[in-house]
DNA sequence: ATTATCTATAGATCTATAGATAATGC
DNA sequence: ATTATCTATAGATCTATAGATAATGC
C-alpha cells in the first residue's frame, strides 16, 4: 500500500478494510490487521472511522446500497421478448455477482450477526424491490395467459433464480481449495455456468 | 443447562458449542460464551478439549462426517423411474437441510477461514462423491438416449438442484428478520419451496 | 487414587482514547 | 491554526495453563 500519495489515506483505510471484510468477514478482522495492511497505526483507523463497528457499516451499507441498486436499474429494451427479457436480467445478476463475488456471504453472515441493521437496509431500498415484482408479476401473467409460459407463481421465479446465481459465488472459494482453477479454467467455467443457469431456468418455464 | 446430572459434562459442552458455533461461527464464539451457557467456568472447557481450535474441529468433522454420510445414502427403489429416484434424491437432500438448517452456512464460512481442513474432510468422504457421480451420470445418459430428458450435463444438475435447495436455508435467517414467520407459516413455506424446487427441475428436464 | 471441577492468573490480543508531534493550509 | 499521524496506554476480552479442591470409583 504505497500509493498513499496517490489517494487519500481514508479512502486507502477503506478499501483495505473492504478487502478484509470481504475476506475475513467482520470478526475476524481487527483493526489493528487493517492497520497493518495499510500502513499506518492503529490509532489513525479510529481518526477517521472512530469505532470499528462504524468503518464497518459504512463499507457494508455502501456496498448493499450500490449492489442492489445496480440489481434494480437493470432494465430492458421494449422490443425484447418476456424469454429475453429474462434471460437478460439472469444474467446481469450473474454479471454483477461477479463484480462482487464476495459480497452475497458477506451479507448473509452480517445480516444473522446483526438483526437490526435488517431493517434500516431494507429501508434504504425504498419501494424498488416491490416494483420490480409488480412489474415482473404483470408481464409473467400475460406470458402465462397466453400460453408462453407455464404456470409459475413470481415470487418462486425470483427465489429460484436468485439461489443459482448466488450458490455459485458462495460455493466459489471453497471448490476452487478442492479444485484447483487456473485463471482461464475458473473463467471458461463460470461463462458456462452464467449460459447454463439462464438456459436451466428457461427450459423449466417452458409451457 | 441443568440437565447437567442427565449427559455427561463432556456431551453438554460438545451440545452447546455446537449450537453457539452454528449460531454465531466460530470467531464470534469465545470459550467463555460456551461455559457460560453451560453453567461450567471456562477452564472446563479446556480440561476437555484442550483448545477452543480442537473442540470447533471435532465437532465440525463430526457434522460435516454426518451430514455427507446421510446425503451419500439416499437410496432409491429400483423399480423407481429416473424422475421419482430424482424427485427422491432432492426431497431428501432438502430434509436432510432441514434437519441442518445452518450447517450450510457454518460449512462455506469456516472451509474459506481454514482452507487446510478442505483437504482432510474431503479425504473423509473416501470415494462416495464419485459414485454417486458414477451412477447418475450412466443413468441419466440412459434417459436423455431415449429422449426421457433433455440433453442435460449431470455435473450442472447436481450444482444447480443442490444450490436450489442450499440457498434457501442460507437465506432463511434473514428472510425471518425481514419479515416475520410463525411456525405455521413457516412450516408451509418451506413444505411449498420443497414441492417447488422438485417441480422445476423436473420440468426443466422435460425433452 | 483418579478424575472432574474450580479459582486464579499469565500473556496475548483487541478496541478505543489521550496527548505528543509532524504536516498542511492560511 | 488546523488537520493528520504517531506513541503510549487503559481497560476489556479471550485462550490456555497451573495448582487447589471436590467428587468418584476402587
Amino acid at each position: 500500500m504505497d500509493i498513499k500519495n496517490e489517494q487519500s489515506m481514508e479512502q486507502v483505510i477503506l478499501e483495505t478494510a473492504e478487502r478484509l471484510f470481504l475476506e475475513k468477514g467482520f470478526a475476524s478482522t481487527s483493526t489493528t490487521e487493517i492497520a497493518r495492511e495499510v500502513g499506518c497505526n492503529q490509532a489513525l483507523i479510529h481518526y477517521y472511522f472512530r469505532t470499528k463497528d462504524n468503518l464497518f457499516n459504512t463499507i457494508f451499507e455502501q456496498k448493499f446500497k450500490q449492489f442492489f441498486h445496480e440489481l434494480f436499474e437493470i432494465n430492458n429494451a421494449d422490443d425484447m421478448t418476456f424469454q429475453e427479457k429474462l434471460k437478460h436480467i439472469i444474467e446481469s445478476h450473474f454479471d454483477l455477482l461477479l463484480k462482487n463475488p464476495r459480497l452475497p456471504l458477506l451479507i448473509l453472515n452480517e445480516l444473522s450477526r446483526q438483526p437490526e441493521q435488517v431493517a434500516i437496509l431494507r429501508e434504504k431500498l425504498h419501494s424498488f424491490p416491490e416494483k420490480l415484482f409488480t412489474k415482473l408479476n404483470k408481464e409473467l401473467a400475460v406470458e402465462i395467459e397466453n400460453g408462453r409460459i407455464r404456470e409459475i407463481n413470481v415470487v418462486d421465479l425470483i427465489i429460484t433464480t436468485v439461489s443459482i446465481n448466488i450458490s455459485l459465488f458462495v460455493m466459489m472459494p471453497i471448490v476452487e481449495k478442492v479444485i484447483p482453477l487456473n485463471e482461464t479454467q475458473k473463467n471458461f467455467m463460470l461463462a458456462h455456468r452464467r449460459s447454463e443457469n439462464v438456459d436451466f431456468i428457461l427450459k423449466s418455464l417452458r409451457p
